[in-house]
RNA sequence: GCGAUUGUAGCUCAGUUGGUUAGAGCGCCGGUUUGUGGUACCGGAGGUCGCGGGUUCAAACCCCGUCAAUCGCCCCA
């Protein structure tokens, strides 16, 4: 009587009908054009112990200590439910020794998990899919992702308005130079900048580069670029990449802007980016991390990988129409359910979809079928005669599936 | 963590300056009509107006609190 209703979890979402199989369908073209770049499969374990996260992501940022969902199991054991599928990846790496494999290329899909704020595209479980090239430190796999990302956007139909950024961070030493004239060049006008930015010098300077706060915008305009601070290393590099690139005809817009907050990120960054879903304008991103690995207690390992929510991807698609039933088989008369049940159940072990109408008001069934947009009816009804059945519907449909169950249609 | 907006039937929404028994469309259930037929009509079920206080003779409506959703900020692996 009283009983209430369990509520949803925030953050969770039930996706059902067209938005459903807009995500199905996602996924079934990440499948398809990943086997065509020999990506291989991996089925990764939703949660792992904490460190895997915190070592990687780094112990003290907002990140580790707020934004996971970490619990301790009945051994005293910290687990995490993973909220990336890149550092998981990174360990099996390491504790499996697919190092045998490398250079890997691997793609998985899969709910992940982060404690914040729902808002448009951004929820607390969510799905992504993910692509990772381990053990290659060639910019060649940097150019192999991502003509398989641009491949994925285009078969899916949505890289109109979609935008590729690219940018390089450069190699280790080149980032901490970068880094630290940008600190001496933002400090000079501390002043006049957002208050969130002020924060920033000191947590996270390099955020200053992408905030939205018009005070802020005026001096990223004149910031020193990435681009003084490289060496010839990661100059040829990033050339590399571009070059690459530009022979796959993956259009691309250097973004000197773009950064990344960890430090385990080298030189190539990218976003692909669109205005159509509000603030959350990210469709596809990733990079090259080729210092996680040791964060981990691995070897130096190179590797490059993206990933992308599928519920941002399924949006731009647009709800998927549900596919018609190929047939309805309504049964006007009660008398003849049994009936009914071996024709709908003959018309699906023949391979055609159907659907079976054979409830409430006998005279309101055909409606009702009719209704359902089934491409074919089969109505069964009781007349002076014994029983008939009429149909409707597509005429080279209904003598396929007649034929088919061995009914004249 | 912060801000804005929104919470009325299963769904989409009306609901006047606060005023009697809170409505419509769709959907659902039943009946009549039609009878190769997606029609039309009649009827029915379904709401503690998110929740809790307050103001008032009287609150869906005004005030406070709270919860939730949406969008944005922060954050973004």
């Amino acid at each position: 009587m009283s009983i209430k209703t369990p509520q949803p979890v925030r953050g969770t979402q039930d996706i059902f009908g067209p938005e459903a199989d807009a995500f199905a369908h996602v996924v079934e073209t990440f499948e398809r054009v990943r086997r065509l770049y020999r990506f291989r499969r991996v089925e990764m374990p939703v949660f792992e112990r904490t460190e895997v996260f915190s070592r990687s992501l780094g112990e003290t940022t907002d990140v580790v200590s707020k934004e996971m969902y970490s619990f301790e199991d009945r051994g005293g054991e910290s687990l995490t439910l993973r909220p990336e599928f890149t550092a998981g990846i990174a360990r099996a790496f390491l504790t499996d020794g697919w190092k045998q494999y490398a250079p890997l290329k691997v793609a998985t899909h899969g709910p992940l998990f982060r404690y914040e704020r729902p808002q448009k595209g951004r929820y607390r479980q969510f799905h992504q899919i993910d692509a990772e090239v381990i053990g290659a430190a060639e910019p060649q796999a940097d150019v192999e992702l991502l003509a398989m990302a641009d491949q994925l956007l285009c078969e899916l139909g949505i890289a109109d308005g979609v935008t590729l950024n690219l940018n390089t961070l450069g190699d280790a030493d080149s980032r901490d130079a970068w880094r630290a004239a940008l600190v001496e060049h933002f400090r000079g006008v501390k002043d006049e900048l957002s208050e969130d930015s002020q924060e920033r010098l000191e947590k996270n300077p390099l955020r200053i580069l992408d905030s939205k706060d018009e005070r802020d915008r005026r001096f990223v305009a004149d910031a020193p670029q990435i681009d003084r601070f490289l060496s010839s290393e990661a100059q040829d590099f990033f050339a590399s990449v571009t070059g690459g690139l530009d022979a796959a005809g993956v259009a691309w817009t250097r973004n000197a802007a773009l950064v990344r907050g960890l430090d385990y990120y080298r030189h190539t960054a990218f976003e692909f980016v669109t205005d159509r879903l509000g603030a959350q304008g990210t469709v596809l991103g990733g990079g090259r991390y080729d210092g996680l690995m040791e964060s981990l207690g691995g070897p130096a390992t190179p590797a490059v990988g993206w990933a992308a929510g599928i519920e941002r991807l399924a949006m731009l698609v647009g709800a998927q129409a549900e596919a018609p039933s190929d047939a309805c088989v309504v049964v006007e008369d009660d008398a003849l359910l049994t009936r009914g049940t071996a024709m709908v159940t003959a018309i699906r072990r023949a391979g055609f979809t159907a659907e079976l109408v054979a409830t409430g008001s006998p005279r309101k069934r055909f409606d009702k079928a009719v209704k359902g947009g089934a491409l074919t009816l089969f109505a069964l009804s009781q007349g002076e005669d014994g029983a008939t059945v009429r149909t409707k519907g597509d005429a080279d449909l209904l003598a396929r599936i007649g034929q088919a169950i061995g009914h004249p249609a």
